[in-house]
DNA sequence: CAGTGAGCGAGCTTCCGCTTGACTT
C-alpha cells in the first residue's frame, strides 16, 4: 500500500508537516490531493546527550560535556539523534516531490522550535511557511490554511533558551552528586523539585507526633423509628473529631475551643447520655447545586486512572495513546480520542455540539447546560484541545467488542467526563437532624447534642453519567421536630489524627501542575526517572523517598536552595516570555545564571567550582527521637554508639560509632524512612554481626569456606578465619561478594564460584610473570604484573588460553585522552 | 570516607521536552 502512494506523488504538491503520526492521518482526510501530509515524531534535533554523540569538533573543548559554547554567545551544538535519523531521511525524500512546505507543528514553543528546526535540518529550496490547527475540523484547517505565517523566531529563541538552560542545570549540579553519593545520581529543574516533594512530605510525617482521641455513635429510638447519630457537642462545646483540631508537632489539642475526649471521659458521661431524654430539637434542610468537573487534561486523566481505576501515570498514558492512535472499525482506522498530551479544558465547537445533541436526545432537555471551562493551571500553552472522545456518539457500550481491559476502562471514563462537563447540575438536598438533651447533675457537659447528617438527590444531572461513589445518597429516616427519642444504644470509638498522606503518582503530578513544573507530555517520565534513579520507592499506589532521595535533596537544598523550588521555573517562564515577546535575550539571561549577574560566586559554574570539593559528606543522626541531618560531619564527635544513616555508591547503610570500633550494616534497599527506629537501625546492625559464616566445605581445597565482613563490604574466604595476618604464611583465597547479593542469600555453590577466580594461565615467556585472567568491573580482562587488557567480544573468560592472553597483552594500550574539565579539576580516583 | 582483603586498566554517568519506534511471512 505504501508504496503505490509514493509512486503515485507528482511533483508540484505541498507537504504539510506535523508532530504526530496520527494527527497527520486524520489531517490528510480533510485535504485532497495536492497536499501530502506527514509527520515529524517530535524534536529531530537536540544537544547530544552522551560523550559519544558529540560532534568531533567539540570534543575536548572545556564546555563539551554542555554541548553549548557558553564562552561564545551559549551557541548549541545540536545533532540528529540515531532515533530521528531515519525520519530526516524520509522528510527528506518527501521534501523532494514538494513544491511548497507547511510546517503545521503544535502552537507552542516546542512546537515552533519544531519547526525552525525542520528548516535548518531539511534546508528547502522551496518557500516555506508556518501554519497551526487550532482544532481538527475541516472549517479549522481551512483557516489555517488561509492564515500562513513566518516562523516565529522569538518564540524559537525562548524555547532554544529554556532548552540550553536545563542542560546547563543538569549537567553542571549532576556531577556534584556523583562525587558525593555515588555514579548514576542526577539532579534537575524538574525531577530535583519534584523529589523535593516527596523527600518534604516524608519528614513532616516523620515529624508528626500522632493524637488518640474518642468519639461516640448512638442509636436512637423516635417512637419506632431508628435513627443514628454521632455526638456532637457537650456543654455547648463541639468535640475535637479531625485531624485538623490538632498540633502535628506536639499531638495536643490546637482547636482549644473545643473538647478532647478520652475513652475514660466518654465511659464517665455514657449512663448521663443513656439516662437522659432526648428530643429531637432540629430539621435542618439545605439544597446544593453539585458542578460536574471539566474535562479531561493530560494530569487529571491521570490523576482519575489511578484514583478510580488504579492506573499509574505510564499505563494510563499507554492506553490513552492506543485510544488515539485508534482501532480498525470496518474498514477505516479511527481515532477514539483527541490528542492526550494537552493541558487545555478548551472543547471545539463541533465537540460542544455534539454534546448537545446526544444529552438532549438521550436525557430530555433540562439535562443538557452549555459550559466552557478556563485552563487555570500555570504555564499552560494550550496547543491542543481538552481530551474527549472524538465521537460523542460512540459510546463506550457501542465499542465493547472492540476495547478491552485498560483501553476500554479508560476510553469509558474519558466518554463519561466529557458527556458530564455539558450537562446540568445536579441538585441535592442535605439534612442536618439535631437531638438534644440536658444532663442532670453534670454541669460542665450539659447540654449535650447528637446529629444525623444526610442526603438526597433531587435532581441527579450529570450524575446520571458520572455517578459519584456510593451514588450521593444517604437517607435518613423521617421525623419531626419536638419529637421525643430514646437512646438505645451507646458506643464510644477511638480515633488518631493522621500524618499528612504520602503522595501517590496521581497526587504528586496533580501538584506538578499546580507549580508549573513539567509538562504534560513529561508528568509520566518524572516519576519514571525517580524510581530509576532509586530516589523513590513504590508500595502499593504510594511513593516513598528512599534514603538516597534524602541525600540528593538535602544536598542540592543546603547548597543550591534558590535552584530547588518551584519558583525557579516561574521566573524562569517569566523570562521565557520576555524572550518570546521580543523583550529580553536569552544570552543575557543565560549568562546571568551561569556565570552569575553580580560576580562570579552567584553564578552556577561559580558556585559549583567552589562547592564540588568542599560539600561535606551527607549523614543523618539516628536518635530515639528521630533523624535529623548531620551538619558538623566530625567523626571525633560520634560516641560508640551513635548511628548515623549514610550513603556511598548510591547504597544506603547504616553506621555505629566511628574509628576501631565502628560497625557497618546496609539498609534494606525499599526500607520507608518514617520507618527507620533506632531499635531497627540496631538490630540491622547486629545482624550484620552475625558474620563470620561458615558456608561449608570446599570440595578441592578440602578447606571450609567462610563468609566474613570486611573493609569494603562482606566477602568470602577459603580456610579458618584469621585475626591478622601472619608472616610466611600464605594468604588464602578471597572473593568480594556483588554489591547486589543479598548476604542471607550467600551460599556455597556462590562461594565456590566466585572463589575460582583469578585463574592461571601460565607464566609469561619475557617477564616470568603469571597470566591471569578474572572477571572485571568492565568485563572480563587478563593481567600479567601491571599489564591489562580486556577480553575481545570472541573471547571467552572459561576457555582463553595462554597464547591468545598473551597476543593481547601485546596488543597497544587503549589510548586515554586528557580531558580539559572546567575549572580545571580532574576528580581525585577513589581509592 | 570508614570496616579483617585485593583491586580498578579508561572513560563514563547526567538535563527537559517533543514524539513512538515495528527492516517477520
Amino acid at each position: 500500500m505504501p508504496d503505490a502512494e509514493q509512486t503515485s506523488r507528482q511533483d508540484g504538491k505541498t507537504l504539510v508537516i506535523v508532530e504526530s503520526g496520527a494527527k497527520a492521518e486524520t489531517i490528510s482526510r480533510f485535504l485532497d490531493d495536492d497536499f501530502v501530509v506527514t509527520a515529524c515524531f517530535g524534536h529531530i534535533r537536540d544537544l547530544p546527550r552522551r560523550a559519544a554523540e558529540r560532534p568531533a569538533k567539540i570534543k575536548g573543548k572545556p564546555w563539551a560535556d554542555f554541548s553549548v559554547d557558553v564562552d561564545h554567545g551559549f551557541q548549541p551544538y545540536y545533532i540528529v539523534p540515531g532515533e530521528s535519523k531515519k525520519h530526516v531521511t524520509r522528510l527528506r525524500k518527501e521534501l523532494k516531490q514538494a513544491d511548497r512546505v507547511l510546517l503545521a507543528t503544535d502552537e507552542d514553543r516546542e512546537g515552533e522550535s519544531i519547526g525552525w528546526h525542520l528548516v535548518e535540518v531539511l534546508k528547502p529550496k522551496v518557500p516555506y511557511e508556518r501554519i497551526v490547527f487550532h482544532e481538527i475540523t475541516a472549517s479549522a484547517i481551512e483557516a489555517a490554511l488561509e492564515s500562513p505565517r513566518q516562523i516565529d523566531e522569538h518564540l524559537v529563541e525562548a524555547q532554544e533558551s529554556r532548552r540550553i538552560l536545563d542542560r546547563l542545570y543538569g549537567y553542571s549540579l549532576s556531577p556534584v552528586l556523583w562525587r558525593k553519593l555515588g555514579q548514576g545520581t542526577s539532579a534537575g529543574r524538574v525531577q530535583s523539585v519534584a523529589l523535593k516533594f516527596l523527600v518534604d512530605r516524608e519528614r513532616e510525617r516523620m515529624a508528626f507526633v500522632s493524637a488518640e482521641y474518642w468519639g461516640a455513635n448512638a442509636d436512637f429510638l423516635v417512637g419506632d423509628t431508628p435513627l443514628s447519630a454521632r455526638l456532637h457537642s457537650l456543654g455547648g462545646s463541639e468535640l475535637a473529631s479531625q485531624t485538623s483540631d490538632f498540633d502535628p508537632a506536639t499531638g495536643q489539642l490546637s482547636a482549644t475551643e473545643k473538647r478532647w475526649e478520652t475513652e475514660e471521659s466518654l465511659a464517665d458521661i455514657q449512663p448521663a447520655l443513656t439516662a437522659a431524654e432526648w428530643t429531637v430539637s432540629t430539621i435542618a434542610k439545605t439544597q446544593a447545586q453539585m458542578r460536574p468537573a471539566p474535562p479531561f487534561t493530560t494530569s487529571t486523566l491521570q490523576q482519575a486512572a489511578s484514583n478510580r481505576l488504579g492506573m499509574g501515570s505510564a499505563r494510563a498514558m499507554a492506553a490513552a495513546q492506543r485510544l488515539y492512535q485508534g482501532v480498525d472499525l470496518g474498514a477505516e482506522r479511527v481515532g477514539l480520542i483527541t490528542y492526550m498530551r494537552t493541558d487545555s479544558v478548551t472543547l471545539s465547537d463541533q465537540a460542544l455540539a455534539q454534546a448537545s445533541d446526544y444529552i438532549k436526545s438521550t436525557y430530555g432537555e433540562e439535562y443538557h447546560q452549555f459550559r466552557t471551562y478556563r485552563t487555570r493551571s500555570r504555564n499552560a500553552q494550550e496547543a491542543h484541545e481538552a481530551i474527549r472522545p472524538t465521537d460523542i456518539g460512540r459510546t463506550p457500550d457501542s465499542l465493547r467488542r472492540v476495547l478491552e481491559g485498560d483501553d476500554f476502562a479508560l476510553y469509558d471514563l474519558i466518554w463519561r467526563r466529557a458527556v458530564a462537563c455539558q450537562m446540568a447540575d445536579a441538585r441535592v438536598e442535605r439534612t442536618r437532624i439535631e437531638l438534644t438533651a440536658r444532663l442532670t447533675g453534670r454541669p460542665n457537659d450539659d447540654p449535650a447534642v447528637m446529629v444525623a447528617n444526610g442526603q438526597v438527590v433531587i435532581f441527579p444531572g450529570w450524575y446520571e453519567v458520572l455517578p459519584p461513589s456510593g451514588d450521593g445518597q444517604q437517607l435518613l429516616p423521617d421525623v419531626a421536630e419536638g419529637e421525643r427519642a430514646k437512646l438505645d444504644r451507646f458506643e464510644s470509638r477511638r480515633s488518631e489524627s493522621q500524618p499528612p498522606a504520602r503522595y501517590t503518582e496521581a497526587s504528586l503530578v496533580k501538584k506538578l501542575e499546580d507549580d508549573g513544573l513539567g509538562r504534560p507530555s513529561t508528568y509520566a517520565a518524572i516519576i519514571k526517572t525517580l524510581t530509576d534513579r532509586s530516589y523513590v520507592n513504590r508500595r502499593g499506589r504510594t511513593l516513598i523517598p528512599t534514603f538516597l532521595g534524602f541525600a540528593v535533596t538535602d544536598l542540592l537544598t543546603q547548597h543550591f536552595s534558590d535552584l530547588v523550588n518551584a519558583e525557579f521555573t516561574a521566573e524562569m517562564e517569566e523570562q521565557l516570555d520576555q524572550i518570546a515577546r521580543g523583550e529580553a535575550r536569552s544570552e543575557e539571561h543565560l549568562h546571568a545564571f551561569y556565570f552569575g549577574d553580580v560576580d562570579e560566586a552567584n553564578g552556577l559554574k561559580g558556585r559549583v567550582a567552589e562547592k564540588i570539593d568542599t560539600i561535606p559528606f551527607w549523614a543523618l543522626n539516628l536518635t530515639a527521637d528521630g533523624l535529623t541531618l548531620d551538619t558538623n560531619n566530625d567523626d571525633s564527635r560520634i560516641g560508640p554508639d551513635d548511628i548515623q544513616v549514610r550513603v556511598r555508591g548510591g547504597q544506603s547503610f547504616l553506621r555505629r560509632g566511628a574509628g576501631d570500633g565502628m560497625r557497618t550494616a546496609p539498609l534494606p534497599p525499599d526500607i520507608a524512612p518514617a520507618d527507620l527506629t533506632l531499635e531497627h537501625a540496631n538490630d540491622l546492625l547486629d545482624t550484620t554481626l552475625q558474620l563470620p559464616r561458615r558456608l561449608g566445605r570446599h570440595p578441592e581445597a578440602d578447606d571450609d569456606v567462610w563468609l566474613l565482613n570486611g573493609r569494603f563490604g562482606p566477602f568470602v574466604q577459603i580456610g579458618e578465619v584469621v585475626g591478622r595476618p601472619k608472616r610466611g604464611v600464605p594468604k588464602p583465597r578471597r572473593a568480594s561478594v556483588p554489591k547486589d547479593m543479598e548476604l542471607a542469600e550467600v551460599n556455597l555453590e556462590h562461594a565456590i564460584e566466585w572463589l575460582r577466580w583469578p585463574k592461571t594461565l601460565g607464566s609469561h615467556p619475557e617477564t616470568g610473570e603469571e597470566v591471569v585472567v578474572r572477571p572485571g568491573r568492565w568485563g572480563p580482562y587478563v593481567q600479567s604484573g601491571d599489564e591489562r587488557r580486556n577480553l575481545k567480544d570472541d573471547d571467552d573468560l572459561e576457555t582463553i588460553e595462554l597464547d591468545r592472553a598473551l597476543t593481547l597483552l601485546a596488543e597497544p594500550k587503549a589510548q586515554r585522552r586528557g580531558r580539559g574539565r572546567p575549572g580545571g579539576r580532574r576528580g581525585r580516583r577513589r581509592p
